[in-house]
RNA sequence: GGGCGGGUAGCUCAGUUGGUUAGAGCGCCUCCCUUACAAGGAGGAGGUCGCAGGUUCGAGUCCUGUCCUGCCCA
């Protein structure tokens, strides 16, 4: 059996009297590991697989928030399988991060005074590998921190060997199935990183802009002209057309004739075409096939000419004519400064316009017609769609559904190629002589169509979406027909926030039922997005970052775990307080001292066969019924947080606040009662440790550790089945016996009494520590009471030799009464007792029943007495008369006073 | 333009089959270092659950409309 390896120099007996989470994660991560309990196979071959992938972060990346709360739920998932039984696995891995990873290394070469193009792509390449290799696994470092229990011996990297014949495969299949394509496509083109993007890699924001209105010369009619307006002047360097309504009467008679491209003089047609808005702008529109979405498809369907003004760079080219050269915003001005020298100026005017922005950087993306590589979406979308509209794949919440089958419905091809050097390279060969294409699986030194030698790779890579897209199944093997493809494919749980539903859940699907004939996951749990203490997004330039290893530092792991599992719902964001840190951080610690009593009052509890359980004891094991009851409903819907608010509750409000509170009497008794409390104390803890221990896992073991530990060698404390090597495989409280109703209800009336006391010592200012006399006519609650008796003592502070307690008696002349349905609590508190005060207090609370009486009969008065469902009326008749039987009590002695 | 969230105590948030006096943490007030815990304990103040209708015996919860706010898609 794996020995727990406690902190050395701290004894057991004697825990430091707060929770040191720094002396305890590391210790135990490092444990749990060498056990091998990370691992499925420590479930035994015949246990049920439960498998999440992990969505890998970016090698280049540090931790942020989103990977703390993805850690933490997926980390919950696989904790409770694992203590379920089941073979729990979880894969980790990172991803190359095309674009990120090369502007690093870039910098780095820059600081140098080098570049990528002056080492060439071979030494690139290696020298991506080298940083890679040293600063790759610092995220993969603080991962670890958060506590992941995912098997490292699986770990993957999009660019390992096997991921990149998974990658070669797909792109192989996808273009004999003639999914893929190369083609002269209108894309996004990010100019300062010299590379296309996907349309998911572009943001629109609302800016302001001007429009700028000119005029548009018709070849052959000296000083006629159409009105056109633009709000990227730049662009007419480009034009192909101009385009009006074919009803549009201002221009009816301008059809067939031709316009000239100003300072170019480029002649051009004026088209007619319905997509046209007549009432925007002047109605005119001029087309740039080249550099605008639609007016790509208005040219496809003219057959018009289209013309490509920009380098790489962004800078105009030869298509620019005199402005060749220039960047893209001087020659919008140099080009309207001409153009107002020509007269062709009308004039500009300030306007609300959707600007195309880079994810990435946010520089402003340029529409252009380029030639790359596309997978042809539709056929795909409709895998993704069949897959979740079947019921196959659910997604919660359920509301992102409707969203996922909006994008696919309405999705257009993906293009994969991006102009970078890290990356998978396109499995794509040319010839030189035949001009044909070589796609293959295995990189070929000839033209498999002509032969011949003379054959070069592309020189693009494909976007980095598309390797994660394999993820769930390259991960385990694929294509090789591997063990673990076999036994855990497909996955369970796929779990990630909801901004990359489009990005990479919903293509991992369409992958997934393409290449494996079958579903990823069978369930999408979207998680929200964590934003700062009041809602902003955490931005850089907002300076507004939060730290997760920082806040680890600070309140430890679990703490910021039980934070974010607990701190919201599902699918919607989460505004991250400091407050509810340092309230999850006392949580562990309140946990931490709980368990330092327990061990403490253990040594003075005699070993022994008998033990007898009292009221307490029979209410706290039905609360613990009731709320696991609750939990294990609650995490079958993924009502995680929700689950762990309960258990917090549980623990903090009840078993700390009272049961242990109440425990103390019968430890002090001794012999059975002293047993019974402890094994109560200490199964009770057992479970409550189970419940949490998905939540906040290191503390949890170690408080349970040290639970074990002082149990040794008693087999009168031990849970059912005995104490398993750790917590973290110790079985899951599955099936609660029932909850005891009677116990509940015994014990709620023991604490009501208890508050209510407390309450008037309050008022009447006695001093805390100052036991006082309790007269208690208990009707038919005397024998509860009784034998409650020094747990009403000690909790309400009550002197016992002179605490009466009998069905009825005789109300004392100066005292406060409280009254709870026919329970009468009398105390007299000696020259304490204020009359008129007393008499006021009496005046407020009779007023305060009077409302509630009258409220209760009107109610059972009306027709609520009639619709209502019968155990709805019973509770509220009850109620009437528990309030009823307290007034007559209070009025009575009221008028004695 | 279409769609989806959120609007509950001063602040951050719970409240999932509608059940009748709406909860927590932080903050605030009073008291207490009582032998697990001051990162704690006891007690308290504080909310017409955005607004207006409707359904219902009963609405924070369901329906309709509306305002504010955030996000996604086009």
């Amino acid at each position: 059996m794996p020995e727990w390896p406690e902190t050395e120099g701290i004894n057991m007996t004697e825990l430091p009297k707060t929770y040191d989470f720094r002396t305890v994660e590391s210790r135990l991560y490092q444990w749990w590991q060498e056990n091998g309990w990370f691992k499925p196979e420590a479930a035994g071959p015949d246990a049920r697989p439960f498998v999440i992938s992990m969505p890998p972060p970016n090698v280049t990346g540090a931790l942020h928030t989103g990977h703390a709360i993805t850690a933490a739920l997926e980390d919950l998932m696989i904790r409770y399988h694992r203590m379920r039984g089941f073979a729990a696995l979880w894969v980790p891995g990172s991803d190359h991060a095309g674009i990120a990873t090369q502007l690093v290394v870039e910098r780095a070469l820059r600081q140098e005074g080098t570049s990528r193009e002056a080492i060439g792509r071979e030494d690139f390449l290696r020298r991506t590998w080298a940083w890679r290799e040293k600063y790759g696994g610092r995220i993969t470092e603080q991962h670890r921190r958060l506590g992941v229990s995912c098997d490292w011996e699986r770990e993957r990297f999009t660019m390992d060997e096997g991921l990149t014949r998974a990658v070669r495969e797909a792109f192989v299949r996808l273009y004999e199935m003639g999914l893929i394509y190369r083609g002269e496509y209108l894309i996004n083109w990010s100019p300062g990183l010299r590379t296309a993007v996907s349309d998911l890699e572009v943001e629109y924001s609302e800016e302001m802009g001007t429009l700028y209105y000119f005029k548009y010369p018709l070849a052959g009619r000296r000083g006629e002209y159409i009105p056109v307006a633009t709000t990227r002047p730049e662009t007419i360097l480009g034009d192909t057309a101009v385009a009006v309504h074919p009803d549009d009467e201002r221009y009816r008679h301008l059809h067939g004739q031709t316009c000239l491209v100003p300072v170019l003089n480029r002649p051009i047609p004026v088209i007619q075409d319905t997509y046209v808005d007549m009432d925007f702008g002047t109605g005119a529109l001029k087309i740039t096939p080249g550099h605008d979405p639609s007016d790509f498809d208005i040219a496809q369907r003219h057959g018009l000419q289209i013309v490509n003004i920009l380098n790489a760079d962004a800078t105009l080219n030869a298509h620019a004519g005199p402005y060749e050269g220039l960047d893209r915003f001087e020659c919008r001005e140099a080009l309207w400064a001409d153009m107002e020298t020509l007269g062709l100026t009308i004039r500009q005017e300030q306007y609300r316009m959707s600007i195309p922005r880079s994810q990435r950087g946010g520089e402003i993306v340029e529409p252009m017609v380029s030639t790359q590589w596309f997978v042809k979406m539709r056929p795909l979308a409709e895998l993704g769609l069949e897959a979740v509209r079947s019921g196959r794949i659910s997604i919660v919440p359920e509301r992102f559904t409707r969203v996922y089958y909006n994008w696919l419905e309405n999705i257009r091809d993906w293009c994969i190629s991006r102009q970078l050097w890290w990356g998978h390279r396109i499995p794509v060969w040319y010839c030189a002589d035949c001009n044909a294409m070589t796609v293959t699986r295995h990189d070929p030194v000839r033209c498999i169509h002509c032969n011949s030698p003379r054959i070069w790779q592309d020189e693009d890579v494909l976007d980095t979406w598309f390797s994660s897209a394999l993820w769930p199944f390259s991960t385990l093997g694929w294509p090789d027909d591997t063990e673990d493809l076999h036994r855990y494919f497909p996955t369970d749980v796929m779990e990630t926030g909801y901004d990359i539903l489009f990005f990479w859940v919903a293509r991992m699907i369409m992958t997934s039922m393409l290449f494996q004939n079958n579903i990823p996951f069978h369930t999408v749990y979207l998680h929200g997005l964590i934003r700062d203490e009041h809602g902003r997004k955490i931005s850089k330039s907002l300076g507004n970052a939060i730290d997760p290893v920082e806040l680890m530092d600070q309140y430890g792991t679990d703490a910021l775990r039980f934070t974010l599992l607990t701190g919201g719902t599902p699918g919607n964001d989460m505004n991250l307080s400091v407050g509810r840190l340092e309230n999850s951080r006392n949580f562990t610690n309140k946990l931490w001292n709980a368990a330092r009593f327990l061990i403490g009052s253990l040594a003075s509890v005699p070993i022994g066969d008998h033990a007898s359980f009292g009221l307490p004891d029979r209410w706290i094991q039905s609360r613990l019924n009731q709320v696991t009851r609750t939990v294990n409903r609650l995490f079958a819907n993924h009502q995680y947080g929700e689950a762990g608010r309960q258990v917090y509750d549980l623990f903090w409000g009840e078993y700390a606040d009272w049961f242990i509170e109440a425990s103390k009497v019968a430890l002090a008794q001794g012999g059975d009662a002293a047993r019974g409390a402890a094994k109560t104390l200490v199964l009770v803890l057992d479970q409550i440790l189970r419940l949490l221990h998905p939540f906040i896992p290191f503390v949890s073991e170690e408080i349970w550790q040290n639970l074990k530990s002082a149990c040794a060698g008693r087999p009168d404390l031990a849970p059912a089945g005995g104490w398993p090597p750790a917590l973290i495989i110790a079985p899951w409280p599955e099936q609660p016996d029932p909850p005891d109703p009677r116990a509940e209800a015994e014990f709620g009336l023991v604490m009501e009494l208890i508050r209510a006391i407390r309450n008037a010592r309050v008022e009447n200012q006695v001093e805390p520590s100052r036991p006082i006399t309790a007269l208690i006519a208990g009707g038919s609650q005397t024998d509860l009471l009784e034998s409650s008796r020094a747990i009403l003592t000690r909790l309400a502070r009550l002197e016992p030799a002179t605490l009466n307690i009998e069905p009825t008696l005789d109300a004392p002349d100066r005292a406060v009464t409280l009254a709870l349905g026919d329970v009468t609590c009398y105390l007299p508190l000696t020259g304490m007792v204020d009359l008129a005060s007393e008499r006021t207090r009496l005046e407020k609370e009779l007023s305060q029943l009077d409302q509630q009486i009258s409220r209760s009969q009107e109610l059972l008065a009306g027709p609520f007495a009639q619709r209502a469902p019968a155990p709805v009326i019973q509770r509220e008749r009850e109620k009437l008369a528990e309030l009823t039987t307290a007034r007559a009590t209070l009025a009575e002695r009221f008028a004695r006073l």
